[in-house]
DNA sequence: AGACCCCTGGAC
DNA sequence: GTCCAGGGGTCT
C-alpha cells in the first residue's frame, strides 16, 4: 500500500527509466483506470522531463501540449498499484490498465500501470482536470516541507481524533496507515486522543517522529508488505523496522506489553496500551 | 463522524 | 465459503 515512502521511491527508481522519453502510443485495459476529461491518448507526442510526487500521487511531468494544454499524468497507486518499464516486446498480464510505449534514447520501452485491485487512476494533468479535483485542490502540505507550526495549528483544537487527522491527507499529504500508527507510536500517542487533547509539546515530539519515520523509510526504499515493489522491481525493507504495523498480539518491542488493535476511522490501529497511555 | 462502496487475492 | 486488507468518494 504505497504511501509518500513508497511513492517517492518509485519515483527516484522511475525517472532515469523515463526521462527524456517519447510517449509515442497509450492503450487502455481497464477504461475506470482513466479519470477526469482528457483521454490518455493526449499524452502522445509528449516527451517526459521529470518524475515527481506530491502526496501519494506519482507526478509524470511532460513538454506542453499546446493543443491539449496536457502537461503530464497523474497516478494514484491506491493499494496494488505498480509502476514498471519493460522491453517493447513484453504482453500485457491479467493486472495490467494502462501501457505507454516510449520512444528514445533508451530505445522502444513500455511503461505498465498493473493493478490488481482496479482502485488506482490516472488523470491528465491539464487546466480542467486540476481545477475540477477536489483531491488536488485540497490536499495538504508535504509533511517534510512544513514547518512544525504549520502542523502543529492544524491539529490544535480540532475534536477529531489524531490518528484520522494524519490519515487526512487535507490536513498532512501522503501519511497512511502505516506511517500514521508509526509515528504515533514512537511519539507515544494513543491514537484515540483527541487532537485537542495532545499537548503542544506532544504534537512537536509527533511532528519530529512523522518527519524521522518518513526519511527513515524513504532511506530503506519503503516498506513491502505484499505487493509494493520499486520501480526497479526491488521489494523496500522498511517492514523490518516496524513497531506496532501489523504486530497485534504480539509484544512491544520496548515493554513488551501486548500490543492493541482497534479501528479508527474504520482502519485498523495498532498501539502499545503502556507506552501509548490515552490522555482525556 | 461513521457506513458503505469500489475490487480481488490471500488467509483461514 | 467467508473475511479481511484499505484510500478516497459519496451519502447519511
Amino acid at each position: 500500500m504505497p504511501e509518500l515512502p513508497e511513492v517517492e521511491t518509485i519515483a527516484r527508481t522511475l525517472s532515469p527509466q523515463v526521462v527524456k522519453q517519447t510517449v509515442v502510443a497509450t492503450r487502455v485495459f481497464y477504461p475506470a483506470t482513466v479519470e477526469g476529461f482528457a483521454p490518455l491518448h493526449n499524452l502522445e507526442g509528449a516527451e517526459i522531463v521529470g518524475v515527481g510526487r506530491r502526496g501519494k500521487l506519482l507526478l509524470l511531468q511532460t513538454t506542453h501540449q499546446r493543443k491539449t494544454e496536457c502537461t503530464g499524468l497523474a497516478l494514484h497507486l491506491r493499494m496494488t498499484g505498480r509502476v514498471f518499464v519493460y522491453p517493447q516486446n513484453a504482453e500485457p498480464n491479467p493486472h495490467t490498465r494502462l501501457i505507454l510505449t516510449l520512444q528514445g534514447s533508451l530505445g522502444c520501452r513500455q511503461l505498465f500501470f498493473d493493478d490488481a485491485r482496479k482502485f488506482g487512476r490516472a488523470r491528465l494533468l491539464t487546466p480542467q482536470n486540476l481545477t475540477h479535483w477536489n483531491f488536488w485542490q485540497t490536499l495538504g502540505p508535504e509533511p517534510l516541507e512544513m514547518t512544525a507550526e504549520m502542523f502543529t495549528k492544524r491539529f490544535t483544537e480540532r475534536r477529531r481524533t489524531v490518528k484520522s487527522l494524519l490519515l487526512d491527507q487535507q490536513i498532512v499529504a501522503g501519511i497512511g496507515n502505516i506511517y500514521a500508527d508509526e509515528s504515533l507510536f514512537r511519539a507515544r500517542i494513543h491514537p484515540a486522543t483527541q487532537a485537542h487533547h495532545v499537548s503542544l509539546k506532544q504534537l512537536h515530539t509527533l511532528f519530529a517522529h512523522l518527519q524521522d519515520v518518513l526519511l527513515e523509510a524513504i532511506a530503506a526504499c519503503g516498506s513491502s508488505i505484499k505487493d509494493y515493489r520499486t520501480a526497479r522491481g526491488d521489494a523496500g525493507s522498511f517492514q523490518n523496522a516496524f513497531n506496532v504495523y501489523g504486530r497485534a498480539q504480539q509484544p512491544c518491542l520496548i515493554c513488551h506489553t501486548t500490543l492493541q488493535s482497534t479501528r479508527i476511522g474504520g482502519r485498523t490501529t495498532v498501539f502499545c496500551p503502556r507506552c501509548q497511555p490515552i490522555t482525556d
